[in-house]
DNA sequence: GTGAAAGCGCTAACAT
DNA sequence: ATGTTAGCGCTTTCAC
């Protein structure tokens, strides 16, 4: 900048206020110093300027999500940015991989980077360690997951009312043999799904008591054997519900290899990528990713421009989408 | 830090040395130090630290790729923030939307955060307007398209290769009237695809002059229709190679719609989510974006450490994944 | 309409 | 083993 304001023969002040936009700047001036800027390939140093500037915004965002190698995630991280860009702010975007420590040190290079605001999704039993940060008036949104030990703006699916949609979806096609496979069992969304099964099937007066509740599968792989192993047991299920992504495709590629595949029903929780060319087509109950991240990202914005409301928890409608994995009715016995 | 040295009852210098591990401390300062960091919730400043600091390193890098939400654009990021978390690097990322404009504010945008190297997907004609960053030593490395108007390394599929790999597949099943389905023909890479079908036919003695090039197809909805139109005229091919994953996916439905996803062969350029698991499954020329995206994320750090040869041409091998469609034989006419 | 001086949080260089 | 001073590139404040 001092090289600019030399070259163009004005103080570096002059030079700051071209750069910004500030009034008070003859036309002739900003004439001389935008050439010279030009010519020296000068970009003004943002992070220098926010040590100083009054807002001391850094127009940075710190985005954690599960993995940004994920469907989900992506959407989330599209919507985030899409939002951001109008505002000039670049996102930092990070992957949790389920891991609490990777979880405390993203949020931690994010703050040592001084992010003007935390999108979240976490993993670790507690997000305390986030209250200094808070009281210090960093937004900072949770997404997809609640957190546990702090209260801030939250933004979630409808999980177990998805959960008992798809569980009401097989109850209305004669079902009354289940089985659930499920995710870590620790993660408060999983949780949310398999109590919106279980009551919805409470409701509907079938004993759940001798239900498969198959939990901590965390990859395809994992589904997969469950699903194979509880197919060779007297009197498989005659419908399944999935409560995650990963999970379903596990679960689509053993009913498969069983040839089971048409005539088991599944529904699982969350969509899965070109879902509608299977055969059948797999029933989900779709999540909302993109208006996950839109409203986390507005409320951060939001909270940056000064709304000091109470912390809100907003919920993204979940949509049961039929193609056939779902319609299948309950096989007879031999 | 000025806090925290008051509260520790040292010098600022000793905190600077405490946080950052430098040796010669006693370790009862810096217990007492890392006591009063903890106890003002201290997290260092590491723009500010950058401003004096003589490697003048931000640690974080700036990666623009097609979209974030695209399963080959998540993999080149994911295996990019692996790398960069070892370094404790933060990666930004944004979307290129195939816009000029976008590319050029992306840029601009990590330039102005003086991230320490750029790892770029570029759409614009000419990106001549990096090298004063180049020149100032910014390591910059572009994957997947090779760029136009200066030099620096690339990491890219061999498309070309890749392309006439498949068509040969094809070839040898006996097929001899083709169609290409592309997506937009300024792309680089999707000329090179083309131009390895078109080759490899011609090698072949097929009469590429009358083979239906269809292109400047960007999303599914253009592919399929694009697709739909070519079955209704007379002599449809009975085998198509598709230069891309959304024009893949287009191609699939409208086989489907058309009810010839049985007796049409297809080879896709780039692999498709559950390829696997439709039916029949989905043979493809695989990239490998991991291996694109860890390789170029390894030659931004070669290049800060120090690695000054000249810049290279990473080219990732390509695989074909024979899963039925492209094994389809030629129909017999009527 | 413009510039000079001070200072943001930190680290380099040189004390001590 | 620790402290002091200067200065990174910018914006603020205030003077002209």
């Amino acid at each position: 900048m001092r090289h600019v304001a030399a070259l163009a023969g004005v103080g570096v002040k002059t030079v700051s206020r071209v750069i910004n936009g500030e009034p008070n700047v003859s036309p002739a001036t900003t004439a001389k110093v935008l050439a010279a800027a030009r010519s020296l390939d000068y970009e003004p140093d943002l992070h220098a300027g926010n040590l100083r500037r009054s807002d001391g915004r850094s127009r940075t965002l710190g985005l954690l999500v599960g993995s940004v190698d994920n469907p989900f995630a992506g959407a989330v991280h599209r919507a985030v940015e899409d939002v951001a860009l109008g505002r000039g702010v670049a996102v930092f975007a990070s992957s949790l991989d389920d891991d609490p420590a990777r979880e405390q040190a993203a949020v931690s290079a994010f703050l040592r980077r001084r992010v003007d605001g935390l999108i979240l999704t976490t993993v670790s039993e507690s997000q305390s360690y986030l209250a200094p940060e808070l009281r210090r008036g960093t937004p900072v949104v949770f997404v997809d997951r609640e957190p546990a030990g702090v209260t801030s703006d939250t933004v979630v699916s409808d999980n177990r009312d998805g959960a008992a949609m798809a569980t009401r979806h097989l109850l209305e096609r004669g079902h009354r043999r289940f089985a659930y496979f499920g995710d870590r069992s620790t993660i408060r969304t999983a949780q949310e799904r398999r109590r919106g099964f279980l009551d919805e099937l409470g409701s509907a007066g079938v004993a759940t008591r001798d239900i498969p509740v198959v939990e901590d599968l965390h990859d395809e792989a994992a589904a997969q054997r469950a699903a194979i192993e509880l197919f060779t047991r007297p009197d498989p299920p005659t419908a399944i519900f999935s409560s995650q992504n990963l999970v379903t495709i596990g679960v689509i590629r053993a009913l498969r290899e069983l040839g089971r595949h048409r005539d088991t029903a599944l529904v699982g929780f969350d969509d899965v990528p070109l879902a509608d060319l299977l055969e059948p087509g797999i029933t989900v109950v779709a999540q909302n990713p993109q208006e996950i991240g839109r409203i986390a990202a507005e409320r951060v914005f939001a909270r940056l421009d000064g709304d000091d409301s109470p912390a809100g928890r907003s919920v993204v409608r979940t949509r049961l989408i039929a193609r056939g994995s779902g319609e299948i009715t309950p096989r007879h016995e031999g």
